[in-house]
DNA sequence: GTGAATCATCTTTTT
DNA sequence: GATGATTCAC
């Protein structure tokens, strides 16, 4: 049962035993059954899963019965590049793997093939329309707080009628009635999201033994990694598939648990052991990736943990130079620096793949993005699922979207609106009114769209136009997904709407032929491309994966998005209580803020030989220059006050002794509860005056309510006469 | 009835 | 500082 392959000398090309530790080689070759390998950062763990599974195909079993789940679409490609001389292995995320079962086994899960995976911008209309449909106050339940509600339920695999019946407090009840309608209107949709794809899955593993076992023959072999951010539908999904062989091979590193907040639980990977009481583990606790002096660090702020299985890391890397942690007087300054050394590493011949910057907030990227244009260094921003929202992009995609599945109404009225075609609002509201009285979709309405009385008749014949249109389109929309693209491009009038417009179109024209291009790609790589599904492979794109490991750029990214990859310089940025940790982790207990802790760690232990963590001390949040604390966790990894003190001094008097010359002094001070006035805010009264030289600040409640901190040399406050 | 312009709101992390 | 809703003008 515990059986190793064979033993090591036997082995013969691809599997390089030598290369591997005891512990590694204990994962790699330990065959069937269950397995459990807690790897720690840097361990060496995407090395082991990649060797164990060509140790599984030396030992003769097909590739074809191999499943490994990655936890990004990036991670997939990658993992299929390292194994490309063996063919047939199923690698790919829970999601793009549950899109493909439900697509194959669409009539057993009760849906129809053609689905729409609806991205959060859909998710948020739809849930819109349910709160209005439930006859809700819009202002208690917002659209983000219910569709958080709702995600958690569908993470816990509860359907509507379960959290209705179990609902006894008002808030539940009233999210279990907006539950029900929000499902009720993406079923009419023929429309699943993110979310539903695993709930689905995992019913179908449930309700349909059959489905099951077919599954498990044709996977005999279950690999998952990142297995300590599996919520509860990924972790049934994966125990359902593994259920009829118990092949399955896990692995994780519970103090790298980042996604609590999306529904992971740590307790699936702390449980493994109670669910498959055979189950070997194995601890990869060395670590290949970081100097000593980074790997102390991470230690001794993942030591402040409570809730952590005790885990060491053992460094195997001679020592190196020490982690700086660097107080800025403001944001500015932080990145300013940052570049600038950065632009000191180019100098050196420092090859820019190397290098990252990682913050907790997407926004704290365009600051850093400032200065690298300034010195002419090259970076990516690690975020590519903005291209896929850009107006223009999601434009092009509804027509795609309404012509694979009808009934997407979402797709429908995205369509239809993309330029004027002189069909407005009220239109739209007769359409409904019909679709909901005949009970079908709004592209169905607008087909029937000549018989509906109350639309006007030039109306009409212009609604007939836009059916004739898309139904042409469809006999079109067998087979590559390019041409039709760059048809609907032409033929439905965006082109030259666009084309027409001012100069700023031109990007828009760009982005599209580069959705072209990318369509043509999706076209060439594919076997058997199709509509459908090049829609549902490229809703589940994610940031990370248009991180490119080999641009010769700086990386820019969140510490979520940093997961997984190593650089050998990293800046961690934002330092500062409310920031990381987040000040939303702060007011709902110990288990967010350890969180936010495990997000640190993560950063710190992507570095393998420098280290740069900073803070500032002002910094600009949401348009307000404040002031700010010190995160709680650089006391923690052994920041004393004093230290602190000592160099806030030093960088203020630098500062202001450079920069006096670009900056006008300070020339005056404000009391409190004089009047002045400002271009934007109008009126108001100072109720507080910080004085710090050039970088005063002046609090002011405006005649408008508002209460605002301004910057005195920006705000540029004037004191009206009399 | 339609389209443009202004105003107000909210702002983590992501498959 | 962007997105959405409301208002306003045609």
């Amino acid at each position: 049962m515990d059986g190793f392959i064979m033993e090591q000398g036997a082995f013969s090309s691809s599997v390089d035993a030598g290369m591997l530790t005891e512990s590694q080689k204990k994962a790699v070759f330990h065959k069937d059954g269950a397995l459990l390998v807690l790897a720690g950062p840097g361990s060496g763990k995407t090395r082991v899963i990649t060797n164990r599974i060509m140790a599984l195909i030396e030992a003769g079993i097909s590739p074809f019965n191999i499943c490994a789940i990655t936890f990004t679409n990036k991670a997939a490609d990658e993992m299929r590049q390292r194994l490309s001389m063996m063919r047939g292995i199923h690698i790919s995320t829970f999601h793009s793997l549950c899109v493909r079962i439900l697509r194959r086994y669409a009539d057993q899960a009760k849906i129809s093939s053609n689905f729409s995976i609806y991205d959060a911008g859909d998710q948020k209309r739809t849930v819109k329309e349910a709160i209005k449909a439930a006859e809700v106050d819009m202002t208690s339940f917002t659209p983000a707080r219910v569709l958080e509600g709702i995600s958690k339920f569908k993470n816990d695999l509860e359907a509507p009628e379960t959290v209705c019946d179990r609902a006894d407090d008002y808030v539940t009840k009233i999210l279990a009635k907006i539950y029900t309608q929000y499902q009720r209107i993406l079923t009419k949709n023929n429309a699943l999201d993110f979310d539903d794809l695993l709930l689905r899955m995992a019913f179908l593993l449930r309700d349909r033994p059959d489905v099951r076992v077919e599954l498990s023959n044709r996977f005999k072999y279950l690999l998952v990694d990142e297995y300590q951010d599996t919520n509860h539908a990924q972790y049934q999904i994966a125990k359902g598939l593994a259920l009829d062989h118990g092949n399955i091979c896990v692995t994780g590193d519970p103090d790298q648990s980042i996604y609590r907040w999306r529904g992971a639980d740590i307790g699936n990977i702390l449980a493994f052991e109670s669910d498959w009481p055979d189950a070997v583990v194995v601890r990869l606790e060395e670590n290949f990736r970081s100097t000593p002096n980074i790997l102390a660090l991470a230690d001794k702020l993942i030591v402040a943990n409570t809730k952590r299985k005790q885990k060491r890391l053992i460094a195997t890397r001679p020592a190196g130079e020490d982690v700086d942690i660097v107080a800025y007087s403001d944001d500015r300054e932080e990145s300013a620096t940052v570049a600038e050394q950065i632009k000191k590493l180019v100098d050196q011949g420092t090859d820019l793949n190397n290098v990252a910057v990682l913050y907790r907030v997407n926004s704290m990227s365009r600051q850093i993005e400032e200065e690298f244009v300034q010195l002419q260094i090259p970076y990516q921003v690690v975020r590519g699922v903005e291209f896929y929202a850009r107006k223009e992009i999601r434009d092009i995609l509804s027509y795609l979207k309404l012509i694979a599945n009808s009934d997407d109404d979402i797709a429908f009225l995205r369509a239809i609106n993309t330029h004027p075609r002189g069909i407005g609002k009220t239109t739209i509201e007769r359409l409904a009114m019909y679709a909901s009285a005949n009970m079908t979709g709004l592209y169905d309405a607008a087909r029937q769209g000549c018989r509906i009385d109350s639309i006007a008749k030039g109306t009409q014949a212009k609604l007939a136009a836009f059916v004739q249109m898309v139904e042409q389109f469809k006999k079109e929309s067998d087979g590559k997904v390019a041409p039709l693209m760059a048809h609907i491009f032409a033929e439905t009038g965006l082109e030259s709407v666009l084309r027409a417009g001012k100069e700023k179109q031109e990007s828009a024209i760009e982005n599209i032929n580069e959705l072209i291009n990318a369509a043509s790609r999706y076209d060439s790589q594919t076997e058997e491309p199709s509509l459908v599904d090049y829609l549902q492979t490229i809703a589940l794109y994610s940031d990370t994966d248009t991180y490119d490991a080999v641009s010769g750029k700086v990386s820019l990214m969140t510490l979520h998005a940093a997961k997984g990859l190593e650089f050998d310089n990293v800046f961690i940025i934002g330092l500062e209580e409310g920031l990381l940790p987040h000040e939303r982790s702060l007011t709902d207990g110990l288990d967010e803020l350890e969180e936010e802790r495990r997000l640190f760690f993560v950063g710190i232990t992507r570095a393998k030989t420098d280290l740069h963590i900073s803070y500032a001390r002002h910094r600009v949040i949401r348009g307000q220059f404040l002031r700010t604390v010190p995160s709680q966790f650089l006391y923690e990894i052994g920041f004393s006050y004093n230290e602190y003190e000592q160099f806030e001094d030093d960088t203020f008097d630098a500062d202001r002794s450079q920069d006096s010359a670009d900056h006008k002094p300070a020339t005056d001070a404000f009391i409190p509860g004089e009047l002045v006035s400002h271009d934007k805010f109008g009126l108001g009264r100072v109720k507080e005056f910080l004085d710090l030289g050039e970088n005063s600040i002046v609090v002011v409640r405006f005649n408008t309510g508002k209460t605002k901190s301004l910057m005195v040399q920006y705000a540029k406050l004037t004191r009206p006469v009399g």
